[in-house]
DNA sequence: CTGCTTGGTAAGCAATCGCTTACGTAAGCA
DNA sequence: TGCTTACGTAAGCGATTGCTTACCAAGCAG
């Protein structure tokens, strides 16, 4: 499945500012390295994680490449904490169906 | 925001692991490590930070420890993801509407 | 009490990660 | 035809991570 490797992705700080930075619009690399605390190159390496992720997408602009979202790796994500979500939740729900007090024992 | 903890946490395969083994049912330790590739050290090391981003939670029944999910961390996690995607796909349809062809035309 | 089960903790280690600087490369412009 | 801008890539380094083995504490059963 591929939300492993967005969720991989999106387990890193800087990863998570730089997909923020571009949640509100595209940008350049070295856009996001002006707006990050780390270098351009650290800000490229992420980028390739990102992609390879597909939680980001590019295209040329000259010498520039313009960093977007992409949707795909996102869905994925979503996907798999959603399904878990349902999964864990039912069981849950028979759980506090059985026993009526869920929390404390009685003494 | 809390949500920064559960994401970390759940970037991480063994720990996505364990916390798709106790989305089925609630588990002791040995048991989680029984169907794990690692040791039971390993497990409770995973289980602790899993706790902190507090998307597990335990109880105590004799000398064993009962571990279950905990929707809390799920619920910040998801929430970022959300938040997230909205401002993301809002971009994505202004971008979409000032551009006629977005990606594959009607085959 | 003694022994057994269960699991958290400490220490140590190889591997991975995130970052840096240095260099290579493609595209626009004088 | 060089010069400049913008960016990817390589190499290397310190810090962190995920795992192991060894040890220790707590609770039940005999």
């Amino acid at each position: 499945m591929s939300a492993a490797l967005a969720l991989d992705a999106l387990g890193q700080p800087t990863r998570r500012e730089i997909v923020a930075l571009l949640a509100e619009r595209p940008r350049t690399v070295g856009e996001l390295a002006g707006g990050l605390p780390v270098s351009r190159p650290a800000v490229s390496q992420h980028l390739r994680v990102l992609e390879a992720a597909r939680l980001v997408a590019h295209h040329r602009d000259g010498t520039r490449r313009v960093y977007r979202i992409d949707p795909t790796g996102f869905v994925s994500a979503r996907g798999w904490l959603e399904q878990f979500w349902i999964t864990a939740l039912e069981r849950f729900v028979e759980l506090a169906e059985q026993t009526a007090p869920p929390e404390e024992p009685a003494p």
